[in-house]
This record gives structure tokens, sequence and C-alpha cells, in this order.
DNA sequence: ATAAACATACTGGCAAGCCGGTTTTTTTAT
DNA sequence: ATAAAAAAACCGGCTTGCCAGTATGTTTAT
């Protein structure tokens, strides 16, 4: 292979272009294609068979970038749980921000089906389902969890308040209700049920979701 | 050890009382043992961190025995859905027919709850979510739980029918979204979230059906 | 210069499946 | 009825492949 040659030294040598990309560049792109190739492993096998191996080769990069910037495997799931959230929530904010108030609370379940039954959310479900089995998981994923649970609901709490609902009791109980409910449809989606079925059973969700609407403003008055 | 002497043949010796049992019964005994065993592995564990080995161990069986009656582990998972599904079908029926027509669809949530938050329904939920790493399991699970799901959805159907309800395809759509509303409130009771959150979205959740039940009650006259 | 990013090779552990052999039950022949 | 033969149930060690983690070497940025 005579490529050692000072032919990179000459003036044309563009046979491989140079980004010359800073150091921080390269992290945060090696995290993002990880992150990818995790999201895309999991949905396709499960949490363990998601080997990281298969990761790394998926993303194209090697064993040893991997291990640079995620020591464990678990280190990884950790990373890519939050990765999911982050963006998750932002998603939300950008399409909900640009609604009139009246129509958020609708659009949510749309904006929050597409989240959870997608690639990211059909990840984060595997990694959940994981937990039992690994302690490092357990120990490291709820606060994870609770962080970004908390800032959904607060932007909830935020539409409903908006709406002149104050029971807050009912608003947490709904969050979870609905959240749970399109968790289990994702999960439906993943064993195969019939996509019909599921969509007839998310309309009847929205339409709960506006019947508990008209009787809490009403006993909001 | 001095056990080998004739003590066996003897009229009076009990001391490891022999019950002589017929193979049927000797095998469906080991698939029983086997099961529970499973299913305390897998709410414990997880489907991947539940070894082969540790089901025989906390089956009190060896390994050669339970390979015996299932040669690969999907096999024994497989049978484990059907054990779990059937139970509960059976679960279900003896619970419901004691009770008057009205009140026995109120009843039901309870009762999939039961089901479906036990430890049965976390194995059936965790071995669901190992579909997609194993080719075996999601060539042979889906007739397991097609079947079943369509009994479950003909014992419902009865009930709605039974009290004045024609709609189909809304009674369909309601089975689905509430069984996936049951799943992911059990995945939520998985990850440790608050017993108080959930017990609220399932309180909420009730009320949604009774309110379903009077509007297809008014819409059925 | 030196530290961070990236790559390659290796290792230790472990789980699933396999296999030869033993014991218990059922069937067949006498 | 009873012994021999066949079948079914049961046992535990072995092994092969594979995966996470590690150790060491090379390139790129600061």
């Amino acid at each position: 292979m005579p490529k050692s040659t000072s032919a990179a030294a000459t003036a044309h040598a563009a046979a491989p272009p140079r980004p010359r990309r800073t150091n921080a560049e390269r992290s945060s792109e090696m995290r993002r294609k990880l992150f990818d190739a995790s999201i895309s492993c999991l949905h396709d096998y499960g949490y363990a068979a998601t080997t990281t191996a298969m990761v790394a080769e998926r993303a194209g990069v090697s064993r040893g970038a991997m291990a640079h910037h995620f020591s464990t495997k678990t280190e990884l799931m950790v990373a890519v749980v939050e990765d999911v959230f982050e963006r998750d929530l932002h998603f939300y904010r950008e399409r909900l921000d640009k609604l009139p108030l009246r129509e958020r609370m609708d659009k949510l379940i749309d904006l929050a089906w597409k989240a959870i039954s997608g690639e990211g959310g059909q990840a984060v479900l595997h990694i959940m389902l994981a937990m039992p089995g690994d302690a490092d998981l357990r120990t490291r994923l709820p606060p994870v969890i609770g962080r970004v649970g908390e800032q959904g609901r607060e932007l909830i709490r935020r539409l409903a308040l908006a709406a002149g609902v104050k029971n807050k009791a009912l608003i947490d109980a709904s969050v979870t209700l609905h959240l749970a409910a399109l968790r289990g449809l994702a999960l439906e989606s993943i064993i195969g049920t019939d996509p019909r079925s599921i969509q007839g059973a998310l309309k009847l969700l929205r339409t709960y979701l506006s019947y508990l609407q008209n009787v809490l403003a009403a006993g909001a008055h």
C-alpha cells in the first residue's frame, strides 16, 4: 500500500477531504451517531439482543471509540433515555407554541403518540423493561425518568391551568393514565396488533380526553 | 448412608413416602413447577436475565428434566404465556359468573388489573417485549396471543350485548384501549412509579368506562 | 507537548444447548 | 400374575459461542 509517500503533503491532495472538526464537535457527533444507532438497534432487536458491538457497527464507529465515551452499556442506555426525553420535550414545545391555547390539549395526544410509538419511544420502553434485570439501570434510570416526568407534567399543568382547570390531583391522574394508555398501545404495535385496532383505540382516547375537559371546565366555573 | 437396606420393602417404611405418581401426573406437576418458577423469575429479573438454570433451580428441578419437557428457552416461554392466559380466562369467568349482569362490567376492570399487574401479567409483558430479539418467539407467540385475545374479546362482547350495546367497532376499540391502559399502568408499576399515582389513574379509567356505558346505553335505545 | 479522541486485539465469564447415562413408569409377552 | 422390554422422565457435566469490559497502541486537536 504505497499511500505512505508524501502524496498527502502535496498541494492538490484532497482525496479524503479533511473537515478539521473541533473536539467538542467530534464528541457530540459521535454521541449523536451512537444514540441513533442504539435507538435503531433497540427498536429492531430489544434490549438484551442489542449488543455493544452491534451498536458500534451500525454507528460506523469502532468499539474503542464508543468505550471512550460510554464505558459501559448501562451508561450508554441511560444517556439514550435522556436524549430521547430531551428531544421529545423539545418536540412538544416547538409544536405546541405555534397553536392557539384551545387546540393544544387535543394536539397533545397526537404528539405524544408520535413520540411514544416512534423508534425513540420504543427504545425507551425496552430500556425500562430491562430495569428488573440490571442493578445499575435500576439506580441510574429512575432519577432521569423522574426529572423529565416532572417537566412533562409541568408543561401539561400549565396547559390545563390556562384552560381554567384547577383540580391538580385529577390532572395528574389524567396525565398518568393517558401516557400509560399510549405506552400500552405502543406495546401493542410492537407485538404486531392490527394498526386499525390501535387507531380505533386512539380515537376513543381522544374522545375521553375531550369529555374530561368538558367536565372539568363545567366544574371550574 | 445405610438407607439402602430393604427398609423400603418393610410394611411400615414411610421414611421417604413414595407417592407412586402416574406419568401424566409427573408431567403436569413438573410443568406447573416450571411455569411458576419461570413467572417468578421473569417478574424479578426480566426476560434476558432469567436463565434456564435459574428457573430449574427455583423450581427444584434438574436442568435435564426441564430440557426433557421444553427443549429450548423460547419453547418454555411460549408455554408460560399460554398458561398465564388460560388461568386468567378461568379467573375472569369464575368471578364474573357469580355477579349480576349490571355489575360485571365494572368488576371487569378490577379483575383485569389484578391479572395484568400481577406476577403472571408482568411475566407476559417481559416475554412480549423479548419478541423483537427472538425470531422463534416472533413466529410462535402471535398465534397464542391472537387466540386468547379473541376469546377475551368474545367474553366482553357478550357482556356488552347483554347490556344492550350493539356498536361492535366501539366495543373493540374500548377493549383494546382499556387493556392497553392497564398494561401501561402495569409497566409504570414495574419501573417504580408511585402506587398512589397509579391508583388515581385506575380510578379515572373506571370513570371513563362508566361514561362510555352511559353514552352507549343512551344511544342504544 | 500533551491530552483527548479513536482504533485493534484480547480476555474472562456465562448461558444455551447437547449428550451420555440412570431411574421410574407403562406396555408387551409369557 | 409376572418378568422382560420399551418408553418416558430425569439427571448433571461439558462445550461452544458470544458478549461486556479491558488493555494497549495510534491519530488528531489544543
